[in-house]
RNA sequence: GCUGUGAUGGUGUAGAGGUUAGCACGGUGGGUUGUGGUCCCGCCGGCCCGGGUUCAAUUCCCGGUCACGGCCCCA
């Protein structure tokens, strides 16, 4: 039997009916924030995506050569294709920029629950700003989706921090530059492997026992009152984090946000805030993750553009929708099903599919001899909110008839007046 | 990379060492009906591949393939 590549989804109009509706929600969301859409290739060159960190983005790219023996990658993320659009019109763009995309993006490894090989996840990014209200709107919009699918801060959190927190507490301990960038990627793991081995991994780079204390008993800071105990009122961290805070409160927002000092990212690239939206029930996976990444842009050769963004999976979503009753209903969004009773009027059916479709209906015009049996099964199942019946006698009057499928009323319309 | 479970019409499933392999949806033909959604009847269509055990395997065993989970890790 033919068969998709492991990993891949096919979606059949059922599941793609609600990927459409997911997405109008993404696009919606970001929409109503002023943003503008983007796009860019899937396949990259593999050099994009090969930093040295070692991060394990850089290890899953479904890469191969192409004919002309070059390295190529489908994108693992869009942020790098982003900075590479952004740097290459770097002089001419009018900053800030605010753009998203819906990208279908890949990686090669082991597939499991709410987690294939490829997926489409959403991009929201501000280009060219420091500010922190940049931050906030980013916030905004994620909140707005939310509300948009029917979920509430009862349904999921937002949990905060900031690069700057494990900045400020490492460079205490004199872990600075690719040590700090390679020790955010073994923290990021703290939630989830056992602390002896986040500690072994932090040992074998090199940092001593009594550091490794100082940063898991930082880690597991979850209110700002003990963060600024701990950094001090002056701590850049704590500055970043009290305005972000007061300008999430100015949304009307705050009760989704959540400090937390044990959000890091595994991404090397980032540099301020960050973030992750959770299930409160701590079932799933993170539903979406971002932050501020202002230094992106050197790494990849360029001059460095203040950046701050979020990705967004279409896969744990759609769980949690699901497992909180409120993935929608869709049917075909048909309005008319046209069928003539007769071989004969097979072309009048045409001429009355047209005359609707010119008035803005979407009409399904049934193309063979079918009985009007099949057709009622027909609409219902497609749920077409009328049957267009062309019938002999009626025909010779200049008439069809109308059934409302929901009212079960019926009557005889005039062509000329459809 | 490690690991668990599974594989039965197009789809979703039931089942037993010897069965006409059952059911629902679907497709198709018909009955009822207003040429008419419900309802009723007929028909179409299936045991993943290879090897082994056995008088007999779709069923038990081994291997393969594929699928779905879990671990590692994570867009």
């Amino acid at each position: 039997m033919a068969q998709g590549v492991r990993g891949t989804r096919d979606f059949y109009p059922e599941e793609m009916r609600l990927r459409n509706w997911l997405f109008d929600n993404f696009d919606d969301a970001a929409l109503l924030h002023g943003f503008e859409e983007y796009d860019a290739p899937v396949l990259e060159h593999e050099e994009l995506y090969t930093r040295k960190q070692g991060e394990e983005i850089t290890q899953q790219l479904y890469n191969f050569q192409d004919k002309g023996d070059r390295k190529v990658a489908l994108r693992p993320e869009m942020t790098p294709s982003l900075a590479r659009m952004v740097m290459s019109r770097a002089g001419a763009l009018p900053m800030p920029i605010k753009w998203y995309s819906i990208p279908q993006c890949w990686r090669y490894e082991r597939t499991q629950r709410g987690r294939g090989r490829e997926h489409y996840q959403w991009n929201v990014d501000i280009w060219g700003t420091n500010e922190i209200s940049a931050d906030a709107e980013l916030i905004s919009v994620l909140v707005t989706f939310f509300e948009g699918v029917g979920l509430t801060e009862e349904d999921l959190v937002i949990r905060m921090s900031s690069r700057k927190v494990l900045e400020e507490v490492l460079g205490s301990l004199g872990i600075v530059g690719d040590m700090f960038a390679q020790t955010c990627i073994i923290v990021d793991k703290m939630d989830k492997l056992p602390a002896d081995v986040v500690s072994e991994q932090l040992a074998s780079l090199g940092i001593e026992a009594k550091a490794i204390e100082t940063i898991q008993s930082t880690l597991g800071i979850k209110d700002m009152e003990s963060l600024r105990s701990m950094l001090g009122e002056e701590s850049p961290a704590v500055v970043e984090l009290t305005s972000l805070f007061s300008a999430l409160d100015a949304y009307g927002i705050s009760e989704w946000i959540e400090f937390d000092a044990s959000i890091v990212r595994g991404l090397a690239y980032y540099t301020g805030p960050v973030f992750e939206a959770h299930d409160r029930a701590g079932e799933l996976r993170a539903i979406c993750g971002g932050g501020r990444y202002d230094k992106l842009l050197s790494t990849l050769g360029g001059k460095d553009l203040p950046a701050t963004g979020f990705g967004f999976g279409d896969m744990v979503i759609m769980e949690l929708l699901a497992e909180k009753g409120l993935v929608p209903e869709l049917t075909s969004g048909n309005d008319d099903v046209v069928i003539s009773l007769s071989p004969e009027l097979r072309n009048a059916a045409m001429h009355v599919a047209s005359s609707l479709r010119s008035t803005g209906r979407s009409v399904d015009l049934v193309l063979e001899d079918k009985r009007l049996k099949w057709a009622f099964k027909h609409a219902e199942r497609s749920g077409a909110q009328r049957l267009v019946m062309v019938m002999p006698d009626e025909w010779k009057d200049g008439k069809v008839r109308i059934k409302d499928l929901e009212t079960g009323e019926e009557t005889n319309v005039d062509v000329e007046s459809l």
